[in-house]
Order: C-alpha cells, then sequence, then structure tokens
DNA sequence: GATTAAATCTAGTACACACTAGAAAAGTCA
DNA sequence: TGACTTTTCTAGTGTGTACTAGATTTAATC
C-alpha cells in the first residue's frame, strides 16, 4: 500500500509540474511518465484517465490557494480596517500563485485551455474562491472604506484578473518577490496610482 | 487573383474567430475547413501551414489593437492630464478586445498557449504595444500626477494583466459593456477603491 | 522460501492531427 | 469553344496522442 501512495504522489507532483509550467496540451501522459522515470501505461493503474489526474491536481491547487488565503485572513486583528483585509487577502493570493508550489499555478496557468468537462467540473471551486473576495469588497463598501459607486463583482473580477495575469510575466528569480506584486496590485487597486489632492497640497504648500 | 483573396480573407476570419473563442489547440486545420465549407487540404493552398495561418491571424490582432489605441489617444487635445491619457487607452484596449474583433481577441485567449515559434515571433509585437504604455505612465509620474512610489513597470503590467483576464469572464452580450470594464479598471488602477479622505471629510461634514 | 498480491512493463489499438501528391473541377480569356 | 490557369478535391502518409490487454516483474505475507 505504501508503494502505491508514494508513487501516486510522485505522479501528481510531475503533472503539477507539468502543467505550471507548459499548460494542458503539452502535458502528456508520456512526458509525465518520463519525469518520474515509467512507461506511460503505467500511469494508468493509478489514474484512470488524463483527464482525472489533471481533476485532481486541480482540486488540490484550489483548496490550497483558498487555504492560504483563509490562513493569512485568520491571522489579522478582528478591528481590522477592511482595507488591511483586503491587501492581506491579495497578497496571500500573489504568494500562492506566483511564489507557491506547482499546484495553484497549474489552476491559474491551464485556465482557459482545459477541456469543456473539466471547466465545468471546477466551475465550483472557482464560485467558492470567487466568494472569499465578494465578502471582503462587501465588508469594505459596506463600512464605508471603499467606494459605493463602482460594480463590486466587476471589480472582484479585476483584481483576481490582474493576480491570475501575473502569472505570465511574473520572472520567479527576478528582483520583484511574488508579495511585491501583491503589495503593488493592492496599492493601486484600493489607493490608485493618481497623486491624491492631500498629497499634492502637501507639495505645494 | 480576386477569388483566392476572397478565400484568403475567409479563411483567415474563420481561424480569428476559433482562435477567440476556443484557443488555440481546439482551432484545427479541419475544424476552420468545415466552417467554410471546404476540405482541410485546399486550406493548404493559400497558407503553407497551420501555424504561418495562425501567426497571420495574430499579427493583424496586435495591428489593430495598437491601432486603435493610438487613435484614440490622437482625438485628445494636446494639453490633456496624463490621466486622461491614460483613462483614453484604456478604454480603447478594452473595447479593441472585450468588444471588437475577433482578431484582437485572438491575440489575449491564445496567449499562454501557443507553440514556442509563435510565441517568439510576436515577442516584438508585444514589446510594441507594451511601450505605448510605458510612455503613459511615463508621462503621468513625470508630470506629478502619478506616483512615483512603485514599479512602473509592474504597474503597466498589472493595467494590461487586468484588461485581458477580462476575456476569461467579460459577457459581451451582459449588462456591463466593453467600456464599462475600461472605466472601472481606470477607477480602480487610478483612483483607487477606496473612499479618500476629501470625500470622507464631505460625507462626515 | 513459496505463495499471493501489487505494481510495472511490453506491445499493441484506434484516433485525431498536420500535411502531401496528384487528379478533378472551376474560372478566365482568346 | 478551346486552351490555359487557378482553385479545390480525393485519397492518402506519418506522427503523436490517450488508452488497453496481457505478460512480467517486484514487493509483501505466511
Amino acid at each position: 500500500m505504501k508503494k502505491s501512495d508514494r508513487t501516486r504522489q510522485d505522479i501528481l507532483d510531475a503533472t503539477a509540474s507539468s502543467l505550471a509550467t507548459v499548460g494542458y496540451t503539452a502535458t502528456t501522459v508520456k512526458s509525465i511518465a518520463e519525469t518520474i522515470g515509467m512507461q506511460d501505461a503505467s500511469i494508468y493503474y493509478h489514474f484512470s484517465s488524463k483527464d482525472e489526474l489533471v481533476g485532481e491536481v486541480l482540486d488540490i491547487g484550489t483548496a490550497r490557494a483558498v487555504t492560504a488565503v483563509d490562513q493569512a485572513l485568520a491571522e489579522i486583528p478582528d478591528d481590522h480596517d477592511p482595507r488591511e483585509a483586503l491587501r492581506v487577502a491579495i497578497i496571500a493570493h500573489a504568494e500562492a500563485v506566483l511564489g507557491g508550489g506547482d499546484y495553484p499555478r497549474a489552476n491559474v496557468r491551464t485556465f482557459g485551455q482545459l477541456p469543456p468537462d473539466l471547466t465545468h467540473r471546477h466551475r465550483q471551486g472557482h464560485r467558492n474562491y470567487g466568494q472569499i473576495w465578494t465578502r471582503l469588497i462587501d465588508d469594505g463598501v459596506e463600512s464605508g472604506a471603499l467606494r459605493d459607486d463602482l460594480n463590486r463583482s466587476v471589480a472582484r473580477l479585476i483584481i483576481i484578473g490582474a493576480l491570475c495575469w501575473a502569472i505570465e510575466w511574473f520572472d520567479a528569480g527576478g528582483e520583484v518577490s511574488a508579495a511585491d506584486v501583491g503589495e503593488h496590485v493592492f496599492q493601486m487597486v484600493v489607493n490608485g496610482l493618481s497623486v491624491d489632492q492631500l498629497q499634492q497640497n502637501a507639495v505645494s504648500v
């Protein structure tokens, strides 16, 4: 029983790594088998199909992203500014998807290239994840900390989108860290790029 | 000569539409041929390979996006606020990619799923497009309208990313228009979601 | 160490894909 | 109409893919 579990884990890891770096199509059963030194047919002893294997990897990915954000939110004090909660969540997401392991990265990277069955299978997971952000934004608006003149759903999708797209350009070895990206997203979407009036006044005085 | 040009155009259009809706892998030569009522082999009279055909579609897509943004920027007065230029560019991009034709959409949709050759072929085009945004942000910062404490390159990529990812969730038939999405992105990244001090004071008075 | 179960391999199938060669049809113009 | 060119089709090739069947090896148990 032990051996099987270990091999199964190796297959999942190799699949996550491949999905995260080359995407769904270029991730073949053969290439997965090769990276762990097996024949492709042996994969089917552990998983009934490629898509079941990929589906499991994506499930783990969403679970880890949700956990990362939930955990980060749990650590801030109860009487927090709603903007601080948003900041913590954004940075946690950035670190999970950009700096974290292959599983959450696989999720974002393969988004939009999955066959319909797999897309449908994960719709619920994405909805659940979206609800975390819906609550954060609702809290902010209802407490008066965030503007009420914008469509909250659109705002939520723009924040998540900015973070998800970062996977396309983020360089893990570069000067900018995953947390830096998160901080930038927060600064931009919450405080804005614009030099505000107070600052401008301060300068002109 | 006429017939050939027309067919060629039909092939390009069908390819752009397919790339924009189902992505690179699901866009097969056979499926393209079927949508225009031809045999797949006939495509090869007009294009030497699938990737040459796809490459041409993507070239047209970038060209149209650049034109859309350039044109929008050309129409604003010379003594504009740099923030207004950014706003115009963001909305033009949103309309080109979300509300516009299949060609720019094909570009964004297939980003990250192209084979290495095609990715490399379009790197220069993307760099050129990025420079439009680099200039807009530089103008804003140097004129004092935009904050100078953030990494400009990261800011640029976050803006473009928020817009590009919108293709994954934007509903062309929904209540929110492409221009609405652009306006939201502008409001968020430039003015910020946060209720600023002036507004807060006004409310509390 | 022999017996049984678990895990992997060898050798294949079937299918979808991009692409080719040469015949057939459609269009052009004297 | 007839000669010629342009365009499309028919019929295939080769390759890579997911996946299967059954033999073979490796590991676990008594």
